[in-house]
Order: structure tokens, then sequence, then C-alpha cells
DNA sequence: CGTGACAGTGCACACATGTTCACCCACGTA
DNA sequence: TACGTGGGTGAACATGTGTGCACTGTCACG
């Protein structure tokens, strides 16, 4: 039981991350104040600084755990894919539904801070989306069909597919979960990138 | 000259507005002090209350003004218009970049406000973007190819496209305007376009 | 057993904020 | 020319804010 100092130093970190993803779940994190964190945590304010030098690092922080979650779903989507890009693109979706399902708040906060947040804060979530596109196209570029396709063409189609799952994203998180809003949101997307995947199949890069 | 003194107040008015827009151009709505605004337009905090009830109410004009621009730039989408679907959705591409270029603020504001603004700032701006897509949905159903549609993958193949103008432009806040980055964003978001009407013209809709 | 590190405390300060109120004084009207 | 409407003023308030400082108690290690 050495770990206990550690182990109750984490504990108060996490608390404060929690408490900061709940109390800015309706506002942003510009207008979260160090004081109504540490009220929602129990410690008091100067003890903050114990865990985190200002706000925005705070935000930060959060920010590289959803981003890490992000990243999981998208391992999780490589695990799951197979040599069909069908059925790949569609199953995602579903991970993607489930994964907002369950990390509401963090994709909320994500969603937020994309454009609203700290320089910072919007640049990690930029990288994340960016990597997620540049996977995506590396992925697309093993898959059959796709041989006579310019880099830049698989490129623009990554971003296409991965603008379709921001939205989505976004879509979900005005949805309750397991609500039938968001089965037809679910449902609508999955036509959606079906219906890329038509075009996808139909299309001839220009020789540049 | 009948009209100085109801001019004085539209002016301040005028002034008020833009001040947010400056204010608030890298942070939030919410982060924005009321007098702030007032010192940045040179008038005292109070006089702020002769023109809006409070920093909420100074959003919402705020976006209906933005959604009014975005309003007229859709009339001129339809305007410029022809029958074919890809030289129409191909210009609407160039009108979206120069009316993001020369109203940058203003859709800077919509982006950052569309997830952390206040509730009734995001329902607005909810409302607009439904808008476009059921107006996209009934031009769509009035050019030819899309006979054997279902009513539902119009709205489905809408929500698509005007989700990527949606990323597009969100795409274009970050690139400064008539920069190389700039037409970069605006080659790819017409590469995207063409792919969803390859797409949309070897689609078959299932029989509901 | 003793001791140092350190998470958490309590107080203090200097500001910034929203909102109120009584008060101007210039402009448009009568 | 006289008057009242109304945009703008300036002081005042209660409250909330970030941050510095000296402190305390307890846990883990030499």
């Amino acid at each position: 039981m050495s770990q206990t100092r550690v182990e109750q130093k984490e504990r108060t970190r996490r608390a404060i991350l929690d408490a900061a993803l709940t109390l800015s779940e309706d506002s942003a994190l510009v207008a979260l104040s160090l004081r109504q964190v540490a009220k929602q945590v129990g410690i008091v304010p100067t003890a903050f600084y114990r865990h985190f030098p200002s706000i925005e690092d705070l935000g930060l922080a959060l920010v590289e755990e959803s981003l890490d979650t992000l990243r999981a779903l998208l391992r999780e989507l490589r695990r799951a894919a197979g040599e069909d890009a069908a059925t790949m693109i569609d199953g995602s979706v579903t991970v993607l539904v489930e994964q907002v399902r369950q990390d509401h708040a963090h994709y909320g906060f994500i969603a937020r801070e994309r454009f609203a947040g700290p320089a910072a804060v919007r640049d990690a979530i930029a990288r994340g989306i960016e990597l997620a596109e540049r996977e995506l196209a590396t992925d697309l570029a093993h898959l059959p069909g796709t041989t006579a396709w310019t880099e830049r063409d698989l490129e623009v189609l990554s971003a296409l597919i991965v603008g379709a799952m921001v939205i989505t994203a976004e879509r979900l998180l005005g949805t309750s979960p397991g609500s039938p809003a968001e089965q037809r949101v679910a449902d609508d997307a999955r036509t959606q990138i079906r219906m890329l995947l038509v075009g996808a199949r139909n299309w001839r890069s220009r020789t540049p």
C-alpha cells in the first residue's frame, strides 16, 4: 500500500477533470471559473494549483484525454475492418454511435471547444482530426479499386468521410442515448456513407 | 435632417455589434463582458442597456444578422443556378468562399457559437442550417435524375451536401483570404461536391 | 522514530463584473 | 421659443474572480 499517496492525488485530479467536464456542459471552458471547479470538487480554490497551473491547462488535459478516447475509437474501427469497404465504414458508424453515447460529455466538450476554446485546445483538436484523415487515407489506399486514384483525391475523399463523421457526431450530441432520434441519425449516416462509397467506386481521378 | 436622432441610435447600435464581433474574435460570446464592449465602443457601461437587455440578446441579434447574410448567400446561389446540378453546386462553392472571405468575422462567430453559445443562439443557428437543408432538398427534387428518389434519401443527400459546406466554411475560416491555402480548400471542396454528385447520379433508392 | 515533502487550508488583497439609480443636456416637436 | 423624450453619464452596490502567502496535518521513507 505504498501507492496510497499518489493514488489520492490522482483521484483528486480525476475529480477536478470530471467536475470541469460537468460544469462546462452547458457553457464553455472559458466561462469556467477555478472557484466553481474547486467548490464542486470539494477543495479550496488554491488547492487547484497543486494539479494544474491554470484552467487552460485543465482544458488541454481534458482534450488530450478526449483525443485518446477518439484514438481508441479509431483503433477499434480498424480492428473491426474487413477487406470490404462497405462493411468497414458502415460498422464504424456503429462504433461512433456507441462511443458518443457512452462518452457524451467528452465529445460534447470537443464540439464546444473546437472553435470556441483557447488556441492550444483548438490546435490539439484540429491535429486529432487531421490525423484521423491521414490514417483513413492510407487505409483507403490499401483497398481494392483505389489503385488509379491520385494521392490528393484520396486525401480529399478521406476529408469528406471524416467530415461526415464529425457532423454525425455533432448531430448525435443533440439526441439522447437510445432514443429513436439517435437511431435515425445513425441510419442517415449509414446511408450517407453508402452514397459516398457509390461515388468513390465510380470516380476516376484525372491524371495530374 | 429629421432622421439624425434615430440615425445616431442606429450608428451606436452598429458600433456595439461590431465591437462585440471584434472582441469575441478570439474567445467566446460568454466570455464577453458588457464593460469591455462599452469601453471599445466608447460609451459608459450603463448606456449599453439602451440598446440591448443583455449580452445574450446582443449575441442573438448578431446571429440573426449573420443568418440574414447566409440567407442572402443561398438566394444568390439559387439565382446563379442553372439546370445542370454540377455547375450549380460547383458555383455555389465559389459564392461560399467569397462570402466567408468578406464576412470572416461573422462566420467565425457562427462557428464558435454553434455549440458553445447560449441555448437561444445555438437554436437559431441550428434552425438556419436545417432551413438550408430543406431548401436544398426541394431544389434537388426539381432536378432531372432524382425522380426515383425517396423523399428521405433526398433529405439525407441534402444534409450531406450542406454538411460538407459547413465543414468547408469552417476550414476556410482557418485560412487567410486570398491565400493559396484558401484556394486549396476551395478546390478540394469542389472535388468533394463532384464526388458526391457522382454518387448521387449512380444512386438508386430502395423502394420504401 | 524522526523528518521532510506536499496535498489541502484559510485569509487576504486588488480587481472586474452586472445592475440600480438619479442625473444631465441636446435634439425634435409642438 | 418652450418642452419632454431619450441617449448617454457617473457614482455606488454587492458579488465573484485569480492569486499570493503562511499554515497544518499526514503519509512515506531514511
